[in-house]
DNA sequence: TATGAATGAGTCTTCATTCAT
DNA sequence: AATGAATGAAGACTCATTCAT
């Protein structure tokens, strides 16, 4: 009997599975709006009503599709240790815009839906903090060590982490800067570039002065 | 006779001013997806059916109102002259942020909008272009210069403008960084100092050596 | 003041045509339903509120279309006098296949439209009847001259008007026979023909007998 | 479980059924145009939906309707095999207008629905085509047994099935001729009559003559 | 657990018609 | 007589969700 139960029990976990691999399907190539929970069915061979039986609605599932997703993205995001703080970043960057492109036109789907439901918002922040205290953790360390310049470390986080995440969706998802087809390597290369020395600066302390102009 | 006309058609106008407001506000309050046109009629005090004859349908309005605001917005974003080329750019970018601000709650539709319409996306992106390549201008006039490191500025162009941009729709529709209330001004001094310092970098020339981390 | 008020009816006659004439056309080019005062107004180049200055609505505009083209019809179906009576339906269903074929598009339209108003039929049957009741009074009169056998002159007459009826609709409207491209020379011919035979028959007398199979 | 889905395919297809019946009987009260949707949800008792989960929309339903019921008449239309060729073809042409009375109201529409759609007109060509074939293959059979004279048989099946049809169009649903009431009998007696002399004709071989006359 | 038929609320869109100018 | 902006009724269609089997 408990035998029957597991096996019930993996049966059904693997319907779930079924069905969550083709929401994601259904969600990347159509959008948010434009996924129906037939079409979901439908990929995972299916009956309809079964869908209720894993996920309370669509945006359950999409919840679960995108806590899914950005977890593969925000670990492979992760810095591995350097010798070369550059270098380090580079790879992290490197890492985060693969995945991003591996993902492409799920994450239109996840903003779209983000948009769209005021609880979709919430776990996407949720997800997201993390990664933006990464940055922020890495920033202090940093400055604690006096490496880097005074800067308001909470708000250069948020601007740095959002720099990478946008242009990644505009490039990937939006195929900025038009007529011109840009290697993850040259993005991640800029990208790169600019964050070090936003960070590092002209010189530690402020780095304006009316004769850097 | 064309005193009528003239009155007719200036009454029509306004009517269609009437609906464009209202559609505005209704955006704004709802987002894209749960925008009716009646909410719009409603609100503006017409007929349903005269929404029909001053805009084709709901993205055909929604597109005006995009394009009022991100007009409204890349006018603001624009840098004066001044001698002090931190000082223009932090005035830009406190611009664009104020915009921004104002226009709360239709960011968020915007982008809602766009991402379920390719022609609105396409609208957008054409918006959107010229605010970027306004930036790229400014790099090449600078880097012509000498007074800027070398850079991809295509690339920097578009991560920059991105880094702005998003900063400000997680700041302003999404609240972030959560539970810290971030002023304005805080928030444009720190984009402006990590844009300058990104750009102006260490040192003109090869900014970055395994020596500078 | 007499010669201005007839100068104003002039003119608005003018109007009236120009709309009737714009109403055949779309008639003649979308059908009935598909056809909107919108639609005739743009082509006549009047004011959408015009159309109701001169007509009472679609359906008053229709009939009027309707009567112009059915008396057209039926006034080029009238057989001349002619020795031979066979070359004289020849010319009548000649003469009607003709105006049929000039007309190509609005027979299908008045069918529609009589089929969706009970006035609109009435009135089509009240142009249709003194076409068929020509037909009875001429095959009363070859009764009475005992030239041709005994029937049923009233349903005769039914029945060879509608098969010239419907089968010009067919041919013309319908392009049937399909794949076979029919002049309207053969055509008239072979429903003469048919016609001549049915009325005159084999025999004045009942014409049939088992050994006629 | 096999027992399960036949038990609920067959009771879909009761509810197909009935949806089907429901809109038979509304085409023929009302029209194709005045048909909606929610008309027959409402007269099959079933919701406003579930009409869309066995039709794809009204042009649908109603091509179901008009297979079925073009499918009865020209069943109903087929010659027996008598030895009397005329008794045949009357007795043909009597179960043809059985059939058409039967559906009074449904032929206005089927004819209505036709001129709108062109998806509708080729489907009732297709379904009327046989029909005509039919009788042109019978008469090609009397030519080349030499019972009747020469003519286009291609013309002729087209104007004979086109007269039987459109009689009985305006008999039945015009109730022409007007102010007589007429029995089916004396219809099929008559157009018997005229078909049979037409076919025949006066003589095997050229009919006419200026002398006929 | 799985099925899939049934439900019915919710919106867009068209157009005939009116009426103030 | 002419204009054309405004009206508002009417209907098709989709799809998330339920529930009996």
């Amino acid at each position: 009997m408990t035998d029957a139960q597991t096996k019930r029990q993996l049966r059904a976990a693997a319907t779930a599975e079924q069905l969550l691999a083709a929401a994601r399907e259904v969600f990347e190539t159509r959008g948010y709006a434009a996924t129906t929970v037939g079409a979901i069915t439908e990929l995972a061979n299916t009956a309809h009503g079964t869908f209720y039986l894993h996920f309370k609605n669509k945006e359950d599932v999409f919840s679960k599709v995108m806590v899914q997703v950005t977890d593969d993205l925000y670990r492979h995001a992760r810095a591995p240790w350097a010798e070369d703080p550059y270098e380090a970043l580079e790879i992290a960057t490197h890492g985060y815009l693969e995945v991003y492109s591996a993902h492409r036109g799920l994450w239109r789907c996840l903003l779209e839906g983000m948009l769209r439901s005021q609880a979709l918002e919430q776990l996407w922040l949720e997800v997201r903090r993390p990664f933006i205290a990464r940055i922020q953790h890495h920033l202090e360390r940093l400055q604690a060590a006096g490496t880097i310049r005074d800067l308001d470390v909470g708000l250069a986080a948020a601007a740095l982490g959002s720099m990478v995440e946008w242009t990644a969706f505009c490039t990937v998802e939006l195929g900025e800067p038009a007529g011109r087809p840009v290697s993850l390597d040259d993005l991640a290369h800029s990208l790169t570039d600019l964050w070090f020395n936003a960070v590092y600066g002209r010189e530690p302390g402020p780095a304006r002065s009316s004769t850097a102009g």
